[in-house]
DNA sequence: TCTGGGGTCCTAGGACCC
DNA sequence: TCTGGGGTCCTAGGACCC
């Protein structure tokens, strides 16, 4: 058996771990820039906010009804994501972290009551880190995932729904909607309703070749996960990336390329953080860089540039000279630029790179730079040190507008807990007060 | 004024090898 | 009628996920 333990509107849940005053208000949380909504609360998805929402477009609704705003704050969430994935640890031998919020847990050999063991899980995160989680358990990965979206669906289950006999899991698949079946986007769901699909259950009776030929083994792989058949195996330990990219849009549109070039030096200096976190080395990198598609009569531009590095490399200094070089060659004066980024590949192991005859950089000084440089940022915050390139901050950066307090990771920001004289007159026992 | 960021896997077809 | 057999690597495009 597995469970999938998700964090319910994650974002919104972690800005509420501090903010009690926020439970039962509307609150959502807005995508960097703060350009679209990218979390809601229950409250939020009630007034008929939608996911991926410009927020400008319903900036004069958000205000009316009282909604709570705020700019995504990631290294709040980061921080609270590896409280919860260390809670659940305790449950399972075997944790997948999936993604930020989400992971899969192998209950494989225990023996005990399913739905009382997901209660725990449940009861356990919200103690120990405040966020609601909802729990699905099914003999598969893709029938966990089905019983999760019950579980957070259906008021009924209060959180948990557990799969482990036939008769549920049909009664279950009969019911549910082929779309939102895990692996089944958009393209195949137009497909699949085109075929007389509309319910996991219609997919389970479809033949195995025409699913082969029409969804490649992608698609047999999740036919088999419904009906039982477990062919998705846990992944305990990410593997690698294959290629990392860095890429942001403006805080506002950049015209000269001095700016641009700051910003593209700290985007290659993130990648290459990136690269020496997984103890590897890139070989390839691409530089882009557009103007904003959305302002269609201003006159648009877009162009990236693919540079082979003649030795894989993860040092800072090294990919900010090659991306600010291809920076240079692709730039052209007269353009409102909105976004650029890096992205790096031919990614290999660290220890395994080719090197080159004619090499004449002195790697192993590089590398004894980076590692101090690492060590220095992780004492005492991200870039401490940096390459003077990256510039010292400018228009180019971030919007974040409506930024919370990094409560759990910043001292000046933690939260202070102050007893007042006189605080039992007013029965009133502690006062939180916010940092500001 | 204003519209996110970061990934993976699979297939087909072409070029090339012995 | 028929044309050898067995491979790799690379790229572009399309699908998906959070």
């Amino acid at each position: 058996m597995f469970a999938l333990v998700d964090c319910n509107n994650f974002y919104v849940s972690c800005e509420r771990v501090f903010r009690p005053d926020l439970n039962g208000r509307p609150v959502v949380v807005l995508s960097n820039n703060d350009g679209c909504i990218i979390s809601r609360s229950e409250e939020a998805k009630q007034l008929g906010i939608k996911m991926g929402e410009p927020a400008f477009k319903i900036a004069a609704f958000l205000d009316r009804h009282q909604v709570a705003v705020f700019s995504s704050n990631y290294v709040l969430y980061g921080d609270l994501s590896h409280r919860v994935m260390r809670t659940l640890g305790q449950f399972t031998p075997e944790l997948e972290v999936y993604s930020i919020d989400e992971a899969f847990l192998n209950l494989a050999g225990l023996s005990v009551d399913w739905v009382e063991y997901a209660w725990s899980i449940r009861q356990t995160v919200r103690r120990h880190i405040g966020i609601p989680v909802s729990i699905g358990v099914a003999p598969t990965k893709v029938l966990a995932k089905v019983a999760n979206y019950l579980a957070k669906k259906d008021p009924a289950q209060a959180g948990v729904c557990v799969l482990d006999q036939p008769g549920k899991i049909t009664a279950a698949l009969k019911e549910f909607d082929v779309g939102e079946v895990w692996g089944i986007g958009r393209q195949y769901t137009k497909l699949l309703h085109a075929s007389g699909v509309y319910t996991a259950w219609d997919f389970l009776q479809l033949d195995d070749a025409w699913v082969r030929k029409n969804m490649t083994v992608v698609g047999l792989r999740i036919k088999k996960e419904l009906a039982g058949i477990a062919c998705l195996e846990m992944e305990l330990l990410p593997p690698p990336k294959k290629a990392i990219c860095t890429s942001r849009s403006f805080g506002e549109d950049q015209t000269e390329l001095a700016p641009i070039t700051e910003a593209v030096a700290t985007y290659a200096a993130r990648c290459a953080e990136k690269l020496r976190r997984q103890r590897s080395c890139a070989g390839m990198m691409m530089v882009f860089l557009h103007t904003n598609r959305f302002k269609q009569h201003e006159p648009q531009y877009a162009r990236n540039l693919v540079c082979k590095l003649p030795v894989p490399t993860n040092s800072t200094i090294e990919l900010i000279r090659y991306a600010t070089a291809a920076l240079r060659m692709i730039y052209r004066k007269g353009y409102r630029y909105k976004k650029a980024g890096v992205i790096v590949m031919a990614i290999e192991p660290e220890e395994r790179i080719q090197g080159a005859l004619f090499d004449r950089m002195d790697r192993a000084k590089h590398a004894a730079v980076m590692r101090s440089l690492d060590a220095i940022n992780a004492k005492y915050g991200r870039d401490t040190i940096k390459v003077a390139s990256q510039g010292l901050g400018g228009k180019w950066r971030l919007r974040q507008e409506r930024l919370s307090p990094c409560y759990t990771t910043r001292w000046s920001d933690i939260i202070k807990v102050a007893a007042h004289a006189g605080a039992c007159a007013h029965n009133e026992m502690i006062k939180i007060k916010k940092p500001q």
